[in-house]
RNA sequence: GGCCCCGUCGUCCAGCGGCCUAGGACGCCGGCCUUUCAAGCCGGAAACGCGGGUUCGAAUCCCGUCGGGGCUACCA
C-alpha cells in the first residue's frame, strides 16, 4: 500500500504553528517512506472562509519549502481538492447513508436537542440516550450518521497504541446540515476515502473524533486508514496556545527575522527527536529517520528562547553573501530607507561581524545603524559610563595617531591605536570604549577596528573630534 | 458531569527491567577568552508527581491517587 498522506487546514485564519507542525510532521513522513504528501483545503465553513487565508497557508507552506505533490494549485488525479468544490458528492453520500440505513433524517431544532443534552447531563446518561432517534423518524432535515452499537470502536494509533471506544459512548453525529452543508466529519473522511489516504496525521485534539470517522470510513464500504494523533503544542505558561502568547501565526515568524531552515529544525523538536544528543540537524537529516513510533506523547510547549537560540546557529551558519541577501529586506526596513551601491558594500564588509552578533534578522538595522548616518546619535547611557578621566587625551592622542595611518585597514588602525595604549600608559578598555561611544555612538557595537575600517578615514577622525568638540 | 489522552530538570527531548550515582539541548549561574557586545570553550545548580504492588532488581510493568489537557456544536 502506498503511503498517502495530507494536510486540511481550513482557511479561516491565518495559519499557526499548531498547524504548521501537523503540517511538517505530515510531509516528513511522506517524504521518508517516499509516499505523497497532498495539501487539501477543508472549506466547508463557508461562512468563515477566506481567499486570503488559503493564499497564507500556501505562502507558509511555500516559505518553509513543505512541497507538496498533490492539492491545491498543483492538481492531483483526484479532481478538486477544495471541499467547497465538492458538495454535490458529500450530500450524494449522505443521502445514500440514509437510504442504506446508516443514517437518518433529524428535524429537531437546537432548542429541542439542547434540553435534550441537559436532561440526560441532569440523569447522569450518556447525551446519546436521547439524541439517538429510529431511523424513520423523521423525513427533512439533518442528516445524523446512526452508530452501529454492536461492538466497540478499536484501532491502534501510530504514536498512542491501542485505543478502544465503547459504541455507546459515541453519539449520532451530525454528517449533513439541513442547509445542505455537509459537515467536517462528512467532508473530511470522504475525502480520505476518495484520495486513498492511508495515515491520518493530525492533533490530538481530534483523537475523540477518530472513531466517528472510522464507523464512517465502514460505512462507506472503505479499510480506515492508520491514524497518527500528535500531542497539543502548549504556549510558554503551559497553557494552550493563544493569542495570549502573542501572534502565534506563521506570518509573524515568517516576517520577525526567522530563518525557515530553523523553524523547520525547531517544529521538529516539538513532539520528536532526532536522537538521544543532536539538536541541530537539518531537514534532509529528520527525513532520513523520522518515525512516529518516535513520536512523543505528552504536549509540548513552545520556547521562544530554544527557537531564537536555533536561529542564531542557522544566521552563524549562513556563508557570508547569503547572510547578506537575506538581511537585506530587513535592512531596508529597518532603516526605514534604502541604502545606495556604496552603503551596501560598507554592509558587507562588516555583514560578517554582524552576522554571529544576532539571533533574528531583525536585529541587523540596529546593528549597523552608525554606519549610515550623517549624525550620530549618541546612547546617552553608553556616553556617560564611558567617557571619563583621560578620555579626552586618549581621543585626541587617538586622532593625531589614525591620521597617520596611510593604508586605513583595520590592521593598520589597530596597530596605531595599540601605539597609542603604550604610550598613555592605559588599558585597552579605558582606552577604546571612549573611541567606540565616539565613533558608533555606543559602548555595544561590533569589533571597533573593523568599524573605524568600515566607516573610512575622514567619517572617523570627524567622529572623534566631535566628540572631543562635546567633551569640552 | 461523561468519554478520552498525558505526567523525567523551569522548558524541549533521551530512557522502553539491570549499562541510571538518570543523558543531551535551551534557559539560568560561575569562570576562561577578550577593545564592548556576541560567539566560542570550561564548570555548576536543576527532574523520574504521590502511594501501593509485581520482580533478585523499576524512571521503565500493573493498580490506585493526584495533577494537567482534549472532546462533549447542524465549528473545524
Amino acid at each position: 500500500m502506498s503511503v498517502r498522506v495530507r494536510i486540511a487546514p481550513s482557511p479561516t485564519g491565518l495559519i499557526h504553528v499548531g498547524n504548521i507542525r501537523a503540517a511538517l510532521f505530515n510531509w516528513l513522513f511522506a517524504r521518508h517512506q517516499g509516499g505523497t504528501f497532498i495539501v487539501r483545503i477543508d472549506d466547508t465553513d463557508v461562512a468563515r472562509s477566506l481567499p486570503e487565508y488559503e493564499r497564507d497557508i500556501l505562502d507558509g507552506f511555500r516559505w518553509l519549502g513543505l512541497d507538496w505533490d498533490e492539492g491545491v494549485e498543483v492538481g492531483g488525479p483526484h479532481g478538486s481538492y477544495r471541499q467547497s468544490d465538492r458538495f454535490d458528492r458529500y450530500q450524494a453520500v449522505a443521502h445514500d447513508l440514509v437510504s442504506r440505513g446508516l443514517a437518518y433524517f433529524d428535524d429537531r431544532t437546537q432548542e429541542q436537542l439542547e434540553a435534550l443534552r441537559v436532561r440526560a447531563q441532569a440523569e447522569k446518561r450518556h447525551p446519546n440516550f436521547y439524541i439517538r432517534r429510529p431511523l424513520e423518524a423523521a423525513t427533512g432535515g439533518a442528516i445524523r450518521f446512526s452508530v452501529p452499537q454492536e461492538a466497540a470502536v478499536e484501532f491502534d494509533d501510530q504514536v498512542r497504541e491501542a485505543m478502544r471506544f465503547e459504541p455507546e459512548t459515541i453519539d449520532d453525529f451530525v454528517i449533513l446540515r439541513t442547509d445542505g452543508i455537509p459537515t467536517y466529519h462528512l467532508a473530511s473522511t470522504v475525502d480520505d476515502v476518495d484520495y486513498d489516504i492511508s495515515h491520518v496525521i493530525r492533533g490530538e485534539d481530534l483523537l475523540p473524533s477518530a472513531p466517528k470517522h472510522i464507523l464512517l470510513t465502514r460505512a462507506l464500504g472503505a479499510t480506515p486508514p492508520a491514524y497518527a494523533h500528535l500531542p497539543l503544542i502548549l504556549g510558554f505558561d503551559g497553557k494552550p496556545l493563544s493569542k495570549r502568547h502573542g501572534d502565534t501565526s506563521l506570518a509573524a515568524y515568517r516576517h520577525g527575522g526567522y530563518l525557515p531552515e530553523a523553524m523547520i529544525n525547531f517544529m521538529s523538536l516539538l513532539g520528536w527527536s532526532l536522537d538521544s544528543d543532536r539538536t541541530i540537524f537539518s531537514r534532509e537529516e529528520a527525513v532520513a529517520v523520522f518515525d512516529l513510533a518516535r513520536v512523543s506523547k505528552n504536549p509540548a510547549t513552545f520556547d521562544l528562547d530554544k527557537l531564537a537560540w536555533i536561529n542564531g546557529e542557522y544566521i552563524r551558519a549562513l556563508a557570508a553573501p547569503e547572510f547578506i541577501e537575506r538581511a537585506r529586506p530587513y535592512l531596508t526596513t529597518g532603516l526605514g530607507r534604502d541604502l545606495d551601491q556604496s552603503e551596501w558594500a560598507r554592509f558587507a564588509a562588516i555583514a560578517p561581524l554582524v552576522q554571529e552578533r544576532i539571533k533574528l534578522l531583525t536585529e541587523a538595522p540596529g546593528q549597523v545603524s552608525w554606519l549610515f548616518s550623517d549624525v550620530l546619535d549618541y546612547d546617552q547611557a553608553s556616553w556617560t559610563k564611558v567617557m571619563g578621566d583621560g578620555s579626552a587625551e586618549a581621543l585626541v592622542e587617538a586622532v593625531r595617531r589614525l591620521e597617520g595611518v596611510t593604508e586605513w585597514e583595520a590592521g593598520a588602525i589597530e596597530v596605531a591605536l595599540r601605539a597609542m595604549l603604550d604610550e598613555l600608559g592605559i588599558n585597552a578598555r579605558k582606552g577604546l570604549q571612549p573611541l567606540r561611544v565616539a565613533v558608533t555612538g555606543s559602548a555595544v557595537s561590533p569589533p571597533l577596528f573593523e568599524s573605524m575600517a568600515v566607516l573610512g578615514q575622514d567619517r572617523t577622525l570627524e567622529r572623534l573630534q566631535k566628540a572631543i568638540d562635546r567633551l569640552r
